[in-house]
DNA sequence: CACGCCAGTAACTAAACGGTTACTTTGTCG
DNA sequence: CGACAAAGTAACCGTTTAGTTACTGGCGTG
């Protein structure tokens, strides 16, 4: 219906200044919209509730160019999940905590963490899944194999500087800060629709969710400190 | 095939002695083993991976069973939910706190959670299945709202013992020293498939369990300490 | 400038799925 | 005993679903 709207897209750069209206045929265009409905569609339902009809009625295409892009249903599952993974290290590679403080650079790494989180809600979905299918495809793909969190190691590093300085106990373990600071943040955020209902608080609220972030902060310094 | 095999279920009580052995019919086991079949299903696939054919198979029984007992897929689903969290509620309340100093209070909390959370994988996939779809059924159901965590309260009053010997910070609060608890074991459990996959360690390994139980006191503990 | 290739469409198919029907078997009670 | 109710079975049904086929139309290249 509105073909000519949208995008005007245009494939300037590489091929000689040839800058003309973006097609109806555009392929990379069509690939990327499937692969946002289909996060969608994924981190609504999950693997065995998506449908492939609705994938591609959202994204504006039909079944045949989600065959012709990902071959099938399980395949696009794993792009959506590659990208996913991809998106988080990418942020995650904006954060430097080098230039802080110690217990600066372990604030920051947790409000990351959780802005993070907070900000990609299909992300958390996607792990959800990715878990209850004891993480089938995640280890099957090489592309994600290859790329294992920065963090860790970045991590380590804040850890022995304020080891070093005297503020942190010497047995910390940098993995398990990680790991704590993750958990407060995926437990309360996937979690909010049964915590809600049964405790009667808006976890989501505005004001909880700010008094969330300083917990997990507070919590993790708390926990590393001598 | 092994019918007579297994039971021995008697009727025992409540008519009158009429000790006898159990029947090929018997409605009570057949319903709990469709529910207990339904559990495993719906624990490993999510609700729209689940197959009702599997269930009836699993049980031991035939579809027909099924919705003669459930109605359809959907409120057998909420019998499964209502079970597991009725299965949670009857541990809560062998737990008893009142009796212990603050600190060593908190502490047999953390840990009788985290080895509830250890027992029932089951549990924690069906939270994870029910915060997918909005708490749709848990919110739907009357059982499950009438029947509330006790544990507030009870951890309410042992925060309080611990904040007038002069323990614990005065504004700590009871809900959040519970979802950090929470947080912590399920986020270690939940996500260990994917976490064990990216990070190399097997989060599972005996040693890594007993440290992470001991981890959870240590957090919980530092978090709200004066 | 036409030819081949690739994006895109819509209608189709076979199998799987949730749910039902028609029927048999077993236990209970007047 | 016999009749009624509930437990149990298996074959069946209509719909939904993932995946395919046969086709159309536009674009770059030789």
């Amino acid at each position: 219906m509105d073909k000519a709207g949208a995008g005007a897209k245009a494939r300037r750069g590489g091929n000689g200044g040839r800058a003309q209206r973006a097609a109806q045929r555009d392929p990379e265009r069509t690939r990327a919209s499937i692969l946002a409905a289909a996060t969608v569609e994924f981190a609504e339902n999950g693997i065995g509730g998506a449908r492939v009809d609705a994938i591609a009625e959202r994204a504006g295409t039909n079944k045949r160019m989600l065959y012709h892009y990902f071959g099938d249903k399980e395949q696009l599952y794993l792009a959506v999940l590659e990208e996913a993974y991809i998106g988080i290290r990418t942020a995650e590679k904006t954060l430097n905590l080098s230039d802080l403080a110690p217990e600066q650079g372990v604030a920051e790494l947790a409000m990351f963490t959780w802005k993070y989180f907070l900000d990609h809600p299909e992300f958390l979905s996607l792990l959800g899944t990715e878990n209850l299918h004891r993480a089938r495809w995640l280890r099957q793909s090489t592309r994600l194999k290859e790329l294992h969190s920065g963090f860790i190691d970045k991590l380590a590093d804040l850890l022995d500087r304020g080891k070093a300085k005297g503020l942190f106990r010497i047995d910390v373990d940098p993995l398990n800060v990680y790991l704590t600071i993750a958990a407060l943040g995926y437990f309360y955020l996937s979690n909010q629709h049964t915590l809600t209902t049964i405790f009667g608080r808006d976890l989501m609220d505005e004001a909880n969710l700010e008094a969330w972030k300083r917990h997990i902060v507070q919590v993790t310094l708390a926990s590393i400190r001598r």
